[in-house]
RNA sequence: GCCCGGAUGGUGAAAUCGGCAGACACAGCGGACUUAAAAUCCGCAGACCUUAACCGGUCGUGGGGGUUCAAGUCCCCCUCCGGGCACCA
């Protein structure tokens, strides 16, 4: 052979991703069919495919590299088996970096949006993924959010859409509210240095809270999730049994509080669907109710306290100057600590009304305080103090010298010290005709009791709050709500009209200026601003307010399965056949927010009768981050690895292998570039294997295994041991870094044997079967590359609607195994044995090993243990 | 403070059911090819002790204890790292 054939020859067999990866993009581009699910009729399995829509930043990053890589594989695999798949994607464009972009250069936010997409998805594409782009998602367009708009005013018809005034946390940097759950440490999400400030809003509200006990009782049947996950769920929505109980207020209150609804005496409770009836509405001052959780503990209660924020406090500040500072000074120090990372430290501090309240157990007068470290929008805001059986009162008390009154003993044995808050095992004290009762007993009973008497209730609080929507931006979707002028019979001037939906959608406007100053933007444009009363026809205010984006992620993925449609969200009938979504991917940052919303609105969705199932989901998973050099990668560390970058050196293959090889996917990712070199390295070596062997593969596929040569049958062994290990790493523990390691492992074994394969030691028909196979087996991970190499052993059709290979157990079995022997626990050496061999056979042979022997010689063998196909263990003394 | 993860060679990791710790890679070292280098291929490779070398030995999965013939894996205690919740009454 002449040198420039050499060459010739070196180049011809050369991993060229650079290459390969284009022209494969522009064939699968050409055939828009490719990646399109079939219908319900299609006689697969259906296998819904899901990851979580990107917001389009314009820049794809590792972490979104990582989430696809899986996906894709899964998808891929699952079309291989067989199933009818969805896997779609979409664009989660509303939001605020498209205001900030538009005031920075000047751009429209729909224009900044929409060149982003348009940059994204030439990213996706050129990755490889296997999205449907037919049913393509941007929230941002009219076809998206007016649904958002139409479920809005469902919710509004059904009650679950309401306004109210409410103190609201107001982020200064985005101008605009965010809902609790944007609120991190008293600090916007967005914004980690911005303190977010609370102010009074009107705002529409969702009620979640009437599914609380839904969404969390759910929580226990979604066993596909992670336990992590649902922890967090369980945390938030912070569900609390207890009792309501009021104490009358020494005197009364002579005069009128002025209540604020944000702190009212039952604050709480007004986010639940209609509360339960209570009394006191009249004189806010006359009576305080409190929230319990051990109604038990209460002849032990020694004081009331109240928040600052609380409307008795307030009262009381309205007939005592010197009171007002002093709680005034409280406020200030709530306000602070909230604000601040760590409110549990807040240094407990209170004072003294100088009024009293009535325990209506015992008719006792406690005396009343303000408290700092109660909270205004928990429970009702006002609590009953007991020192002995709680941590905070009993802290609290030693510091003012207030009372401490044991009233819970426990059943057995000695007392133990003060504070004692255990519940178990122990029963009441100095508490009258209760003594006796377990602790869990008296609670129920005493709050029955209260209730009997009217003066109480058991009642169940949340720590989930109703969902605020409203925000005061533009790029979102208008609230299809209008304010008519003229108001109508029995509704005040003002009066809030929900538009019919025929006038959906509420466009946004197009040309808009976007500026800095508070308000809503919408406000700003007397166009959109004025409209007409759907009602009376008179003039109108249209709501200027958008809604928060989490609407538009809450039903998305509904969408997917007929996002065509201009006359429903989406048919019943297609959601249905999809539904739930088999597989979600995710990271776990959306944990509570997204998943929490979107749990919600399928509930909601069921209720209106447009699906069948109860949860979005049926399997969740969390991805972990992609790290390098020990930090999240952020621009502000400089430690940003660019997809780009690594797919112009290493190829999109290469990449996507190396997201799903360098670690198990649950797990932090440290990138290496010279992980992602190694790979690419491996797949030259396959790529160089498969050329050499594509004319045999070409030829050899004449099914002719019956006389197998040796290297036939290690190599169909290992082969098949493979197939067997993929399969079931696929079927859900997913640690494809294994799945990666056994295909190494086979190409390893395959160049070993490659002397005795050119020496004619393989047959023809065992080299095809190999290759062939080595080639399905990379297809979910390397696409490009396991599409160019069908190719080239002559194979038709697409590679990765070809049949995913079953492990031939027959060929997978081993006949001979290598058991290691141990004396005392320590390896002396390992011997092989047929597979089949019976405990007595191994344990023979054992014996009779040399090494073996000469360890044991001279000693007594106590005890032998032969675990078949695993190891002997020689007991010797 | 409470609840979840995690800690294994120089590095990323593997060991799926209590059974050979370190598969598979990366980086490294040695060799082949080359005028040379790159690329590629072959080989070595947990630490320590012993030896001229082979051979051989000891230790070793964050630390300490325990169960077991056998522990990275199970139990108890502790340390550190990451995440979530947190005066939630």
């Amino acid at each position: 052979m002449s040198e420039i054939e050499t060459n010739e020859t070196e180049r011809q067999a050369r991993y060229n991703p650079a290459e390969i990866e284009p022209k494969w993009q522009a064939r699968w581009d050409a055939d828009p069919k490719l990646y399109t699910a079939e219908g319900h009729d299609s006689g697969k399995p259906k296998f819904y495919c899901l990851e979580m829509l990107p917001y389009p930043s314009g820049q794809l990053h590792m972490g979104h590299v990582r989430n696809y890589s899986i996906g894709d594989a899964l998808a891929r695999f699952m079309w291989m088996r067989g199933h009818n798949v969805l896997h779609p994607m979409g664009w989660d464009a509303f939001g605020l970096p498209a205001e900030n972009a538009a005031l920075k250069n000047n751009t429209p936010p729909r224009d900044w949006t929409l060149q982003n997409i348009a940059a994204m998805k030439k990213q996706m594409r050129r990755m490889g993924l296997s999205y449907d782009w037919s049913t393509e998602v941007a929230t941002c367009l009219p076809d998206y959010y007016r649904w958002n708009q139409w479920f809005f005013l469902k919710m509004y018809e059904t009650g679950l859409a309401y306004r109210k005034k409410s103190k609201v946390n107001w982020c200064p940097d985005c101008q605009t509210v965010l809902a609790n759950e944007q609120v991190v440490n008293g600090r916007c999400w967005r914004h980690e240095d911005t303190i977010v400030e609370q102010r009074d809003l009107t705002q529409w509200f969702l009620r979640i809270t009437k599914y609380a006990d839904e969404l969390l009782d759910g929580l226990e049947k979604l066993e596909g999730w992670p336990e992590k996950v649902r922890t967090m769920q369980r945390n938030w929505i912070g569900r609390s049994e207890g009792a309501l109980v009021n104490f009358a207020v020494e005197g009364g209150s002579s005069k009128e509080a002025t209540a604020d609804p944000s702190t009212s005496l039952r604050s709480a409770q007004d986010d639940t669907a209609g509360g339960t009836g209570q009394s006191a509405q009249g004189d806010a001052c006359s009576v305080i109710t409190v929230f319990t959780t051990r109604v038990d503990t209460i002849y032990g209660a020694t004081s009331v306290q109240l928040a600052p924020d609380h409307a008795v406090a307030k009262a009381f500040a309205a007939e005592d100057a010197d009171l007002a500072a002093k709680i005034e000074a409280l406020r200030e120090e709530q306000k602070k600590a909230r604000e601040s990372d760590d409110f549990g430290a807040i240094e407990k501090h209170g004072v003294n009304t100088g009024r009293f309240a009535i325990n209506p157990f015992n008719g006792e007068r406690v005396p009343i305080w303000v408290g700092n470290y109660i909270l205004a929008d928990y429970g009702t805001g006002a609590i009953m103090s007991v020192p002995a059986h709680d941590e905070r009162d009993f802290e609290f008390a030693q510091k003012y010298g207030l009372p401490v009154r044991r009233v819970i003993a426990a059943e057995e044995g000695e007392q133990p010290d003060l504070p004692f808050t255990a519940e178990e095992n122990a029963v009441l004290i100095n508490s009258r005709e209760w003594d006796g009762l377990s602790c869990t007993e008296a609670q129920q009973k005493m709050a029955a009791f209260a209730k009997q008497n009217g003066f109480g209730e058991p009642t169940v609080t949340y720590r989930l709050k109703d969902w605020g929507v409203s925000r005061q931006r533009y790029w979102g979707t208008p609230i299809p709500m209008v304010y008519c002028e003229n108001g109508h019979a029995g509704v005040e001037p003002g009066g809030v009209v929900a538009l019919p939906a025929s006038a959906l959608p509420v466009l946004l406007p197009e040309s808009i200026e976007i500026t800095q100053e508070g308000g809503s933007p919408l406000g700003k444009v007397p166009e959109f601003l004025h409209t007409t009363c759907p009602v009376c026809g008179g003039p109108a205010r249209r709501e200027t307010d958008t809604m928060d984006t989490f609407v538009d992620s809450s039903w998305y993925f509904y969408r997917y399965t007929d996002a065509k449609d201009d006359t429903t969200p989406f048919s019943s009938e297609k959601a249905n056949y999809w539904f739930p979504i088999d597989q979600y991917i995710g990271g776990v940052e959306h944990a509570i927010l997204h998943l929490i919303y979107s749990r919600f609105w399928t509930k909601v969705m069921r209720d209106l009768g447009m699906i069948n199932n109860d949860e979005p989901a049926e399997r969740l998973f969390t991805q972990g981050m992609v790290i390098k050099d020990g930090a999240k990668m952020s621009k502000s560390k400089g430690n940003v690895v660019s997809p780009d970058d690594m797919i112009a050196r290493y190829g999109a293959d290469a990449t996507r292998m190396y997201a799903l090889f360098a670690a198990p996917p649950d797990r932090d990712l440290e990138w290496q570039e010279e992980g992602v070199a190694g790979i690419s390295r491996f797949l030259g070596r396959v790529y160089r294997l498969a050329n050499k062997y594509a004319e045999t593969t070409r030829l050899g596929r004449i099914p002719s295994l019956v006389s197998r040569t040796q290297t036939d049958q290690a190599l169909l062994r290992t082969l098949h041991q493979t197939i067997a290990k993929i399969t079931l790493d696929f079927s859900g523990r997913w640690h494809f870094n294994t799945s990666i390691a056994a295909i190494m492992s086979l190409v390893n074994e395959i160049v070993a044997a490659e002397a005795a394969i050119d020496a004619g030691q393989a047959s023809p028909a065992a080299v095809a079967e190999i290759v062939r196979n080595l080639v399905l087996l990379l297809a979910p991970f390397a696409p490009f590359f396991a599409a160019e190499l069908w190719e080239q052993i002559g194979e038709e059709g697409v590679v990765f609607r070809t049949p995913w290979p079953v492990a031939d157990e027959e060929l997978a079995r081993e006949n001979e195994i290598e058991i290691p022997v141990q004396v005392n626990g320590k390896l002396v050496n390992v011997i092989k044995v047929p597979a089949d061999a019976d405990q007595d056979e191994i344990k023979a042979a054992a014996l009779a090993d040399e090494k073996v022997k000469a360890r044991v010689e001279g000693r007594n063998v106590v005890k032998v243990i032969v675990v078949p196909g695993k190891l002997v263990n020689l007991v010797v003394k």
